[in-house]
DNA sequence: AGCTGACCCTGTAAGC
DNA sequence: TGCTTACAGGGTCAGC
């Protein structure tokens, strides 16, 4: 659930409290949330002791607190990640549990288990400095430097699927499935249809409205169904109300009326107006 | 080599 | 009523 959008509501948040604050304790409650971290629980905890959070950055959908010795607390919110701040919350789902140098409490709650913390050097990718787990993933469409041509080119060559393509993060980050379906919607364009049949044009245009839509839920707190994704204070976001497709199924499309589709795709659901994004032939 | 699909996990809700 | 099954899905990787 959470992606670009929510994610950087989470990182903006941190930003404005973390910046400049120092680590007094670090307590790991589930050792998958730091499975990532390959030297342990143990190390990571002695490694954030006494550390300076010196900022705050993300890609796509990972996001990370530049320390003061030149490493990254990588955080990935996974499906149900939350990075909450305030008083430890009361609740077995916490996962990793901060203690900051005002007092305040860095807290990671997850309940599905596919978040995160680990610990990594910088490295530099492509003139940018990210942490080496973030060094595969592609820039995303929120990102000043973002080379809208050169990915079209990288799609043009792709013998698959274009959601497919989409939801892949070396291709282009940040999209999940919920922001696939809306950008595919606003380009009228099916999630089936080959890359590689797609013009120039029509992939630009995808590009393009994959960046308007992931802007518009940023700038209304992000998408949320339930109290699985929230921001650093635990509340929830609103776009939900904005979406155009993604969860519709048979309710009319905002277009042209046809009652929208759902089918079923890599182990999830994709939602599209029959009649604006009619299917390939195969 | 590029691509596909199974798997990890837990809470909620629908179905029998 | 209570149990079983389906579903939500980001990222990884075995295997085709």
């Amino acid at each position: 659930m959470p992606e670009l959008p929510e994610v950087e509501v989470v990182r903006r948040g941190l930003q404005a409290h973390v910046a400049g604050r120092s680590i007094s304790a670090v307590r790991v409650h589930h050792p998958r949330a730091v499975r990532r971290h390959e030297a342990g629980a143990a190390d990571l905890t002695a490694r954030l002791l006494d550390a300076q959070i010196t900022g705050t950055d993300r890609r796509g959908k990972y996001l990370w607190l530049t320390l003061n010795d030149e490493t990254a607390l990588v955080v990935h919110l996974g499906m149900s990640g939350q990075m909450l701040l305030g008083p430890v919350p009361n609740t077995n789902h916490l996962r990793i549990a901060a203690l900051l140098d005002d007092g305040t409490a860095l807290s990671f709650v997850d309940q599905r288990t596919f978040g995160g913390w680990q610990l990594a050097d910088l490295v530099d990718v492509d003139g940018a400095r990210v942490p080496e787990p973030v060094a595969h993933i592609a820039r995303d469409p929120l990102d000043p430097r973002f080379d809208r041509d050169a990915v079209v080119t990288v799609l043009r060559r792709k013998h698959s699927e274009i959601k497919r393509q989409l939801l892949d993060q070396t291709v282009v980050s940040g999209i999940g499935n919920i922001y696939a379906d809306e950008s595919l919607w606003r380009a009228k364009i099916n999630g089936a249809r080959l890359a590689e049949n797609l013009t120039r044009r029509q992939l630009g245009e995808l590009l393009d409205a994959a960046g308007e839509v992931m802007r518009e839920a940023l700038g209304q707190g992000g998408t949320s169904f339930d109290s699985l994704y929230v921001n650093v204070n635990g509340q929830s976001g609103y776009f939900d109300r904005s979406l155009n497709v993604y969860g519709r199924e048979d309710l009319p499309c905002p277009r042209c009326g046809t009652a929208i589709r759902r089918e079923k795709f890599m182990n999830r659901s994709s939602f599209y107006c029959p009649k604006c994004q009619p299917r390939p032939r195969r």
